[in-house]
DNA sequence: GTCTATATCCTGATAGAC
DNA sequence: GTCTATCAGGATATAGAC
């Protein structure tokens, strides 16, 4: 294989049966195959299978986590104290907008799930860890939009935001996108769908 | 080991395991292992490894299933147009307080998870196939409450509930049960707060 | 940096005695 | 129904030539 470019086509091929397969799953050996490089190539760039996990995850994550505070930045710095929809809609639209990117879209979902289910609570320490202050800064704006609810109501309502984000990302639900829409009007929908959904969540009043 | 317990010894062995390794991880030696019975009578009793992860599967989602149908037939029994946020409960409430068993909780959400990560559309049809008539039955009951929006969009705030109530099953969250709190009231909280917070995302009207 | 060859270990499954 | 012993294959990782 021609020199140099032998650790972004491991990476390539791994992101794609990693996604297909699973981290589990997947052998270092079908990896190698498909990056048409050879098998002991990995541990010499990577050291290890576990390495090479992370450093996909990390390609990945990092994509969102800049999108996020970019969007993020944008919008205070437009206007410090934003409407709940705006700031809803910079924290949602990233997200969705990478989970339906035909090139790593499905890759991107697949391996942040898997990730979640396979690695738990480390995972979710890593989550924490690497790209916990941005989210830390979503929850303050989001809680200063609602002062007379305990922060533990935000947290919790934040939480069903969440879930309805990661749910349609993963592409799980009963909605599909119809043969002949164009997917760019289809996540523009979806984006507005549920930021509205949240708000309506977000703000509804105890009856 | 003595005679007619090896089945089920398997089964619960198996159901730990799956849970906190995954399936691709927890290996037949492990499981009979840890249930203390011989190697070859996973085979002998369940034919292969993946006959047994369709029986632990179809063990925790037939409960569920049991307990949703209850719910929803209770429901219409005592009135045939309830409001909307009955129908919610009665959708909500089984999957959340199975989840939080404090017996089989942890297992069903890993194992209903792990079943969507690592088996994906096969799971899906799996699950629309065994258990999906309830779940047409609730959505007809709720889109019938919905009479303005059109059932697309009643799918896609559906697919936002069910992400919700998917994500705060998992524990995944930012809102943990702190020490102290009695596992019913914080159980109830978490219903009620997910109840009304759908039912304001689901009735929202468009601004 | 890349390759071959291999060490070491673990997997699911099964044949056949009891 | 339960056991031992084993098969056949695949896994990660590495030593060492080039």
């Amino acid at each position: 294989m021609a020199t140099g470019q032998t650790k972004q086509r491991i990476i390539q091929a791994a992101e794609h049966l990693f996604a297909s397969h699973g981290f589990v799953r997947a052998s270092l050996r079908q990896v190698t195959e498909l990056a048409e490089v050879n098998l002991a190539s990995v541990n010499y760039h990577f050291g290890s299978k576990e390495n090479l996990i992370q450093e996909v995850f990390r390609r990945h994550l990092d994509g969102l986590n800049v999108e996020r505070e970019k969007a993020f930045d944008e919008l205070m710095a437009a206007d410090p104290n934003p409407p709940l929809s705006d700031l809803l809609t910079a924290f949602i639209a990233p997200a969705l907008r990478l989970s339906t990117d035909p090139v790593h879209g499905e890759y991107f979902v697949q391996i942040v799930t898997r990730g979640f289910v396979e690695y738990k609570d480390q995972f979710r320490e890593f989550l924490s860890r690497e790209y916990g202050d941005i989210n830390r800064r979503f929850f303050a704006a989001i809680a200063h939009k609602l002062p007379h609810l305990p922060d533990q109501e935000v947290a919790r309502r934040l939480d069903f935001t969440i879930g309805a984000l990661t749910y349609s990302m993963g592409d799980f639900g009963l909605t599909k996108l119809a043969d002949g829409t164009d997917r760019e009007d289809y996540l523009r929908a979806t984006i507005d769908s549920l930021v509205r959904f949240s708000e309506a969540g977000l703000t509804r009043t105890p009856t």
